[in-house]
DNA sequence: CGTTTTTGACCCGCGC
DNA sequence: GCGCGGGTCAAAAACG
């Protein structure tokens, strides 16, 4: 799992490789004047061109680190995983499982979410901490729900609950809540589509960014378990303005789904 | 009494 | 075509 493999600037999508191929248009003879003016413009531009580089290169950076956080977590969930092997369960290493799997919450806490666009809706994965003797499969993220069909899956002993945003028909989101199988401490919910109205507590916030996500992903995965609910609730709200201000920008929409998801997204011309 | 939840029926795509 | 699994519908119940 080489996402890293992904972050190559030269193939990132706001990597702005055009700056090598500044305005060298044929010059007229009777046009040198004409030449100095667009001199002093492909000097700004290029002043620009360079600030934009710069910025490009800090967002590359900040993406490897969540691409890091990312591959921490899912090493932690694969040592989790592989201890917990169904024919084979390890109850001596309960406790340390225990404690691992408190990280592990914590990391996650803040909705790691995963979101991938294709042309036709956009689904996004976010995980909640929830306790174990909460049966309710209720998520609160801001939004109004309506529930409309549950079932039992295959592969996990708990239901998945079926959403739909409370002001359907105009707004079309649907949402799918279920325990996890492998850790029932929390929930994963599937998101699909965009809301096309506010959420609760969730303005027109644009400035939560990636570093302030970041920085609680690193400190929720060295901190401590106290006070996790609270937490939580915190991070939800987060995760939403973190949500709405990034697909606020398709191109690092993209750009980050496929560096955290490890895929190559085949970004197609317009 | 309007709105939401519950829950079995129904539908539909997929593999055989 | 058939069965299976997942997603949705809708009637009835529950709720406030």
């Amino acid at each position: 799992m080489e996402y890293s493999s992904s972050l190559d600037p030269n193939t990132n999508p706001f990597d702005l490789h055009f700056a090598t191929k500044l305005p060298k248009r044929e010059p007229s003879d009777s046009a040198s004047a004409k030449l100095l003016v667009k001199d002093e413009k492909a000097n700004t531009l290029q002043d620009e061109l360079n600030r934009a580089n710069s910025e490009n290169k800090k967002l590359t950076e900040k993406l490897a680190r969540v691409s890091e956080s990312y591959n921490a977590l899912h090493k932690y969930l694969e040592e989790f995983q592989s201890r917990n092997s169904p024919e084979n369960e390890h109850f001596q290493n309960q406790h340390l499982t225990r404690k691992r799997k408190q990280d592990l919450d914590e990391f996650v806490s803040s909705p790691t979410t995963e979101s991938t666009s294709s042309d036709k809706s956009t689904v996004s994965i976010a995980y909640y901490p929830a306790d174990k003797s909460d049966l309710s499969l209720t998520v609160k993220d801001g939004y109004q729900w309506r529930k409309y069909g549950q079932k039992i899956t295959k592969d996990n002993p708990s239901p998945r609950a079926y959403f739909r945003c409370s002001f359907s028909p105009s707004c079309s989101v649907k949402k799918k809540v279920q325990r996890s199988a492998e850790d029932p401490s929390f929930l994963v919910a599937t998101y699909e589509g965009t809301h096309n109205h506010p959420g609760l507590n969730v303005g027109g916030s644009r400035t939560v960014k990636l570093d302030l996500v970041q920085d609680h992903l690193v400190q929720g995965g060295l901190g401590k378990v106290e006070g996790k609910k609270e937490r939580g609730t915190v991070r939800e709200v987060l995760m939403q303005q973190m949500a709405s201000s990034l697909t606020s920008d398709p191109n690092f929409t993209a750009a980050l789904a496929a560096a955290i998801s490890g895929r190559l997204v085949e970004q197609s011309r317009t």
